[in-house]
RNA sequence: GUGGGUAUAGCCGAGAGGCCUAAGGCGCCAGGUUGUGGCCCUGGAGAUCGAGAGUUCAAAUCUCUCUACCCACCCCA
């Protein structure tokens, strides 16, 4: 038989109260900081993730899913959602709407990986990204959405990184700083390091083995090395977050994977030890509409996964809320009841009650078990007696009382 | 890409060569008299034991191959 897909998943009616509720709250969010939805393409031209992205960076070594469409174009199925927003934003002459623009967006991300807990092909995130400007008191604001997001789903003990990985104008000569201490410690690194060192010596910073560990703490760190702007702009940020009073780690190995970050680089993530550790993450791209052929702009953003902040959610025991709709339960047993049973289900729909029923003869019995599990809170029975009487038995399954009912009565109760 | 683990009905799960024409639980269906749920009781349906090959008189149980899933590394959300 066959299957879903590898790393991907059915979202199946149990777990759809978890995503509406994760859904609606982002967007409740999104609204809060005056931010309007975006929906790009599930599919970009490969060229935009390339340049975007980084070509050094695994997501376009190894993790895209790109093919070349009949007409020959080569396509890829979206990696991740800033790059995309970019797209639109100077496909669509956005720069000449008041700045910054703030968009946010829900959408699937694709990345050819080998699936494990909270790491699927298809996942799913909640993102947004401010464009055209370039105040750290936007990097706070950025951050303290993110916060506020988790915080208004009920996620505790979360803890914020942040770091500043410096601009065009100091990176370079960081990086100096940065290759010449690791050089003199090539002996002690690991496999991977060592690539790495030649490809990408930011990298080397988050490393996890231990030996790389020691050596990365021990390593310059960016924040000592930021050229004026830079270091002015990482004070701005702190003394806001200050402000927001929101607790944060100063965290010299986060570099994130993405080549596009300049200045501020931050991360969420839950106080469970182990795999995936990172629930949510962004930073600010000064350069990347520029580098996608775009006028200079500055941009600011943050992704979070969902699939985790459910897991999350599920490991803290937070339930979604539940609907308070009252639920009813048409049930017709004997001779002459299906035409009334048809009569009142239309009639409370028309009304906005949610009503399901049965569509075949059964037992009173069986039908009363139905309106039981799926947990209907009133049930409406029509047998002959109602339907010689031309009324209603009403029942509360709640309380466990019933009484008879006219029509009008029945949609006035209920509606 | 690397390493480890698992694979029995819709779900959970016993089972370690013949007593398995595969236990049990959940769920589902039907009953427990005459028109009524949740508890309880009874009965029922539902499994080519992941797929293929091999060993054997005999395999869910042993071997091999494949596939899928899970976990970790890696990377990231």
């Amino acid at each position: 038989m066959y299957q879903a897909p590898r790393g991907t998943q059915d979202k199946l009616p149990e777990d759809q109260a978890y995503w509406k509720y994760v859904e609606d709250t982002a967007a409740e969010v999104a609204a809060l900081y005056h931010y309007s939805r975006l929906d790009t393409p599930v599919f970009e031209d490969s060229g935009l993730f390339i340049r975007g992205v980084g070509e050094g960076t695994d997501i376009v070594e190894k993790e895209m899913y790109t093919f070349n469409d009949l007409g020959g174009s080569s396509v890829t199925l979206r990696p991740e959602g800033t790059a995309p927003v970019c797209r639109a934003y100077v496909e669509h002459g956005m720069s000449n709407l008041p700045q910054p623009v703030k968009l946010y967006y829900i959408m699937s991300i694709f990345r050819y990986e080998r699936p494990q807990a909270g790491r699927m092909r298809q996942f799913h995130q909640f993102g947004f990204e401010a464009l055209g400007e370039s105040s750290a008191l936007l990097d706070a604001e950025v951050i303290d959405m993110s916060c506020c997001f988790y915080k208004k789903l009920g996620l505790k003990d979360l803890t914020l990184l942040v770091n500043n990985i410096g601009c065009p104008e100091c990176r370079p000569a960081y990086l100096k700083t940065l290759r010449d201490y690791y050089r003199d410690h090539l002996g002690e690194m690991c496999e991977d390091c060592k690539n790495r060192f030649e490809k990408n010596v930011l990298r080397l910073l988050d490393c996890k083995k231990p030996n790389c560990k020691v050596l990365a703490d021990n390593a310059p760190k960016s924040i000592e090395h930021l050229c004026d702007e830079c270091s002015a702009h990482f004070a701005a940020l702190t003394k806001r977050l200050d402000q927001l009073k929101l607790d944060y780690v100063i965290d010299h190995r986060l570099v994130r994977g993405l080549d596009y970050y300049t200045k501020t680089v931050f991360e969420i993530q839950p106080l469970i030890e182990g795999a995936q550790s990172t629930i949510g993450g962004g930073g600010r791209y000064d350069k990347l509409i520029e580098e996608l052929g775009g006028k200079p702009t500055e941009g600011v953003g943050f992704a979070t996964g969902l699939e985790r902040v459910i897991l999350n959610l599920k490991r803290a025991g937070i339930e979604p809320p539940k609907s308070d709709k009252p639920d009813v339960f048409v049930i017709w047993c004997g001779e002459n009841t299906l035409d009334m049973a048809g009569h009142i289900t239309s009639a409370l729909r028309e009304n906005g009650v949610p009503v399901a029923t049965v569509y075949s003869p059964r037992s009173m019995k069986a039908q009363m078990r139905q309106a039981n599990t799926f947990g209907s809170r009133y049930v409406i029975i029509i047998g002959e007696s109602e339907a010689e009487n031309k009324n209603y038995t009403f029942k509360d399954m709640q309380n466990n009382t019933q009484e008879t009912l006219t029509e009008e009565e029945l949609l006035k109760r209920l509606s």
